[in-house]
DNA sequence: CCTCTCATGTAAGCAGTTACATGATTTC
DNA sequence: GAAATCATGTAACTGCTTACATGAGAGG
């Protein structure tokens, strides 16, 4: 299933659960723990979809119980097939990128705020932004970035979240005083005058009946 | 629907729709259009979905048919109470921040390649941002920022996706040599040292049988 | 014994994708 | 009159979220 004559469906929740188990064995609440830490950012799962990928992986084969623990507890590992999965991911298949970004979205309409509002929005997301990046720089001062591989590969993803807050921060200040600017105000100002003329019209028009 | 005492879906393209539709009346088709330019990169949609929306929101009363054109065409506008709902979301609902980067998880994974592939496929996403990034420039650079309301704010969500593309690109280069590190390599050799171990221990273990 | 943590699962529903279906109008 | 474009919709399916259900073991 989910590779039919080289037509591949995406389903990276499938491979972040091979690429944890690839590292080493471990339990879907072992899992969960991770997804709710490290991986919250990047991406999200909620238990019901980890533990029922660990059943379709097995399934497939790609990965498998290796032990049973207390209170049912199952020990999955990965399978030389999943592996090659994995491989085949991370190599051939084209990441897409990040999608659907809601605090962009309402960039795109801040027409309809006043300017005051629209450039205190944007200071909100600055500011958003700002804590975020205190929260990524405390987690890159305190933890000890030892000789492990995941420490070398999370440091370089924990270096995407800085400098991504860093940005917004930096675009949002930016764009908040662009408001301000000479061409956002003759923009306005061109609106206002249409609207003005499309008033004038009506009037006419109600006059002439 | 939706809004039930306090508790709202998230749903962003109900208000994706009802942005577009609060600068000017459109039809689907005419939606459509702009989703598949302007708001491709930051929320996708598809055909069945806009239609689906529009028909949803009607019956919610934030928007309304104005007009029946050739072919079933048919013109929406925003309703007063549509405006209002666009307005309490761009006010006071958070923003949730972009959410769920393929290419990052691949990152965390990593560990599973050799150094060579590891900084190919990092060298490659540096170069996909680059791309990108000139696809933006180019677009900033002929387009006519003239007196529109769209246009200033349009400025500024491209302005993100300079920027953004600039970031990637910058962090991506950066990781590349990261893994050639000093660090990187006492990392690989903890891990190699580790297995060599394991590999001992297992033969030791034969040994006895 | 009681509570907290560990541990796995099911069911309902919403959001998003892909594919299919249909037909009117314009353009060459 | 054929092809391209305009225009709206439905159906099936996958992915994700929320809420519910259940129970075993550990520690006070």
């Amino acid at each position: 299933m989910s590779i039919v004559e080289g037509k591949v469906a995406v389903m990276s929740l499938r491979h972040a659960v091979l690429g944890l188990l690839a590292e080493s064995p471990a339990s879907g609440y072992d899992l969960m723990k991770t997804f709710d830490v490290s991986l919250a950012h990047v991406w999200p799962a909620t238990q019901s979809q980890v533990y029922g990928e660990l059943n379709k992986l097995t399934d497939a084969q790609l990965i498998e119980v290796v032990a049973h623990g207390p209170r049912g507890r199952k020990e999955y590992a990965i399978t030389k097939a999943g592996r090659a999965e994995l491989h085949r991911w991370l190599i051939e298949v084209e990441p897409t990128g990040p999608q659907r970004h809601d605090g962009l979205l309402r960039v795109f309409f801040l027409g309809v705020l006043t300017p005051l509002e629209a450039r205190t929005f944007l200071l909100q997301q600055a500011e958003r932004a700002a804590r975020a990046h205190a929260l990524y720089q405390e987690v890159a001062d305190s933890s000890d970035w030892d000789e492990e591989m995941v420490a070398v590969y999370g440091r370089i993803a924990l270096e995407f979240g800085l400098r991504q807050t860093a940005m917004m921060e930096g675009w949002a200040k930016w764009a908040a005083e662009e408001i301000n600017s000479d061409r956002a105000r003759r923009a306005r100002d061109a609106v206002k005058e249409q609207e003005e003329k499309a008033e004038e019209q009506r009037r006419e028009m109600q006059e002439q009946e």
